[in-house]
Parts: structure tokens; sequence; C-alpha cells
DNA sequence: ATTCCTGCAAAATCTTTGCAGCTAG
DNA sequence: CTAGCTGCAAAGATTTTGCAGGAAT
């Protein structure tokens, strides 16, 4: 529910209510958060920023990038390996398919989803908050290549 | 499928099978990790280890846990805030909640939950090795005595 | 006997924080 | 103006690694 534009005035009103300003860095960082469609790591989203901001640092992407989630404007997608990347457009829990060999992340939209945290508030008695629901394996473009180099033997 | 006797006994087995030794530390690690219903921290886990073992270092601790994972036999809960924990009990993927006041984490069962790994396969052509499904929220315990210290004036 | 393991300390990551100067509103 | 922000460097937190001595099989 959003195109990246929506998504990227949606979180300059929030800024606004809240009292914070809309510096140039904030901008540009937003501006990647909501049209990037690869869940960039704060890392990227630097590297990414270098030629507009030669003096950009790491450390205003990470206060930006906690400043957005404390907003609720980014999901964080911890990585076992304790990476973390960032979705701008979709900041609401949702599954995610993501390959453990080029990292991709897909967002597959599953059915039959539902009420899961209804039966968990009322099998545990848990206030639920929010959940995760990651699947991790190797996407289909990996499994070709993964083919290729092996499997030529026939 | 598993008491906390049965669990040691098969991770002793893994062991062998992989030609690791079974040191006193070792053992010691997979004991706390099957008995433990607690989902311990790698700290935690060491701290419950000084008594009986003063000298033990957090490195073994964490070599041990990093090879009890890679053969299956715990499984490791990612936090968002950076930290792990382990299951030695349930080394398979299952759902947790998790209460983000106390850190108790409790294994609700939930039906429905069958093929959805089948459905992610099947719409984005991932191979999937694995998943994770956990609920963040406030457990009963927490929600109380928050109530108890707000609430009091009615 | 070997091979693997442990303990210690140093290193490696990733993220946060202190502070002085700067800037948006 | 003045609260809040940035850049830099230093500090934190957690996990990994190198190495020499030690233990399990």
């Amino acid at each position: 529910m959003g195109s990246p534009q929506q998504r990227y005035q949606q979180i300059l009103c929030k800024l606004r209510e809240s009292n914070h300003k809309l510096t140039p860095q904030r901008l540009a960082i937003i501006d990647i958060l909501v049209h990037s469609r690869s869940h960039p790591t704060v890392e990227a989203i630097f590297e990414m920023l270098q030629e507009d901001f030669p003096t950009m640092s790491l450390a205003t992407v990470y206060r930006n990038v906690v400043l957005l989630k404390s907003l609720g404007e980014v999901l964080e997608i911890g990585f076992p390996d304790g990476s973390n990347r960032y979705d701008g457009n979709k900041p609401y829990p949702h599954p995610h398919a993501i390959c453990v060999r080029c990292k991709k992340i897909v967002d597959p939209d599953l059915r039959a989803l539902g009420n899961l945290t209804a039966q968990v508030r009322q099998r545990t008695g848990f206030k639920i908050l929010t959940h995760r629901l990651d699947f991790f394996g190797v996407c289909r473009d990996c499994l070709q290549s993964e083919n290729q180099t092996k499997g030529v033997g026939r």
C-alpha cells in the first residue's frame, strides 16, 4: 500500500509530526530506502550516498535508520550472520524468502497467514507486538548457476 | 521427540560419527543445552559453567556452539538486538513467542503451519532450507507486573 | 602418537556514543 | 535563535581467530 513516492511523503509527514528536521542527508537516506527494491544494508546505503555526499558518515546512516525504525517506517531484517538489511517500502511485518547464497530477499505473498498471531496470543497469553517469518534457501538464479557449475557431466 | 537424556545421547552419537572428541567442557556445554528450558545465551552458559570449570573460556563455549550448530544439533535464535540464544532440545525450526521485557522464550504449538514452506517454494522458486517464525511481545507475567506498577490508580 | 581441543589474548565486526561545529525551521 | 543534526573518532558489544600447551582416542 504505497508507491515509493507515497512512502517518501508519508515518512516526511512522520518526521515533521515528531519535530525532526529534514536534512539533505536524511532525505537522501529515505530516498534510497523507499526506492530500493534490494533491502540494502547500512553499508550499502552508505556507499550509494558517497557520490552525492562525499563527507557522509556511517554513523549518520545508522542514526537515521534507528530513527526510522523507531518511527515504524522501516523494517529491519536481521540475518543469522548478524548483519541487517532494511525495507522502507513495507515497514510492517511480512514474510521473506532469503537466498543464503546471493542474499537476495523476495517477498512471497502468503495467504493462510491470517490468524497466527491470534493463535499465539491465545496459546501463550502474550500480548504480541510484532513478528517475523523468514524462509532461508537458495533462489532460482543461484540454483541454476550451481547446476551449471557441477552437474555438467551429462 | 526426545527427552533431554535422549537428546544428550543423540548429540554424543553425532560427535563420535564426525570424529569429534568428548572433552569434559564439551560434555558440560551439551548438558546445559539439552537440559535448559530457558534458551540460554553463550554468556549464560559460560556463567553456569564457572562453578565446575573455573578456567572455562568464553571462546570455548562459542566454539562448541558453532560446532553443534553445524551438526544441526542446536537451534540459534537471533534477537533483534544482536544477541543470540540457543535451544538444544528442539534443534529444528519451530515458532517462538519471545517476551521483549524479560526475554523469556515460549514454544507455542501452532497447527496451520503445515505447508507454508511448500507455498513459498511454489511462489518464489527457492529451494527452502530452513525458516524462522518468531513472535515478539510481552508475556503474561510481565503484563501483570506492568499493571501493578502503573494502573494502581483505580 | 596424533589429532583435535582448550585457554588466553588479540583481532575482527558491527553498531553506538561523545563532542564540537553546523544547519534547518 | 535554538533544538536538533552531522562528521569524526573513540568506545562498546559480541563473536572469531592465532597460537602454544594439553587432553582424548
